[in-house]
DNA sequence: ACATTAACTGAGCAATGCTCAATATTGTTT
DNA sequence: AAACAATATTGAGCATTGCTCAGTTAATGT
């Protein structure tokens, strides 16, 4: 079933067929909403592997981490982002109809993918309220994430934006060291 | 031609009709197309639109603002992304065919808008490399950006981030901070 | 009055999401 | 094996979409 995943990757999300889908997958327009009960359903399976690609990918790559953990992770977000263009922003650009959540099946992996992050930063900073911590990660996250969308989103590279990894390595890294220095313990 | 963008703010990108607007709007689908070219053509003159209301609003609060200008600029973000979620989320969501560049004309519109924030941000900034300020802006817009989708993007809310736009003042202030640091004279 | 340009129209085409009665396949019981 | 039930699959059909373009209408100039 990961045949629509990759016209996904070929097309984009505006432009992605259920009915090609179907006649790439060898299979009648009808089944396919069998399964997938309808558009939104088949994207959602998609996206959930795609969700399941990455957070695999981030496993690994905390795996053969020697380094800065953190950044490994931060470098991750940007290759995966670029290497899978389309199908990471699908991730993002779809949306329920009138803005309904997830099923919770689906918010387990997102929960899955923060939760990596949210390790590593409660990692380098053990003294910190650990609910404090968590707010602290979303925060990191939603910093890499919009500098990796500006990378991709075409519009807003307009102004030569080279190394927008190294800008967010950089806010994340002062973002840290702040929180190290207000939050609890300080290493030698 | 701002009827569009009220459909815009009432459907969402994903369900906009051409069709519709122009029933909306009185003329037919032909004159439309002759006016904007394509679909394409018409979402771009709605999003032009949504940037000139953007840029509008950033100069005013930025002319009422009495403390922290900057800060200013944050909420203002926040508070325009809420109130016209669908709109704002078109801006971004909005890719034309095969990864083109937007035309010039739409290019100026975005760069007026993060010249407001460029800045603000050199203004704080005094002695520092004018091109090294530039790209600080275009991070700190890429940091507000990720925290601002995040609060609006249901999917990744899920955590119950309460307070994004604090955790971009945070996250904007530690940056300026470290770049004053770093970078030339520091104010007594 | 006529001619020329500009503005506007809407039926028509291909493609889409989605439905659902009909058909085919598989599994189970006698 | 035969009869039955449960499940899987089909694809024509409907409404709607983006887009085109020959033709109509309005506006303008001479």
């Amino acid at each position: 079933m990961d045949e629509g995943r990759r016209q996904l990757a070929e097309v984009g999300l505006a432009h992605f067929s259920a009915r090609e889908v179907a006649k790439r997958v060898g299979y009648s327009i009808g089944t396919l909403y069998n399964v997938f009960g309808s558009l939104d359903g088949l994207i959602l399976a998609i996206n959930a592997r795609t969700l399941r690609l990455w957070t695999a990918d981030f496993r690994r790559r905390l795996a053969e981490a020697q380094g800065d953990r953190i950044a490994a992770l931060i470098r991750g977000y940007f290759e995966f982002a670029a290497q899978n263009p389309k199908t990471w922003i699908a991730i993002y650009e779809h949306h329920l109809g009138d803005g309904a959540a997830a099923p919770r099946w689906y918010q387990d992996l997102v929960a899955d993918l923060l939760g990596i992050a949210a390790a590593e930063i409660a990692a380098v900073l053990p003294a910190a309220d650990p609910q404090q911590t968590a707010a602290l990660a979303r925060s990191l996250v939603a910093t890499v994430h919009g500098h990796c969308a500006f990378s991709l989103y075409k519009t807003f590279d307009l102004l030569g934006e080279t190394a927008p990894a190294q800008a967010a390595l950089a806010r994340v890294g002062e973002a840290i060291a702040a929180a190290r220095q207000k939050g609890g313990a300080s290493a030698p």
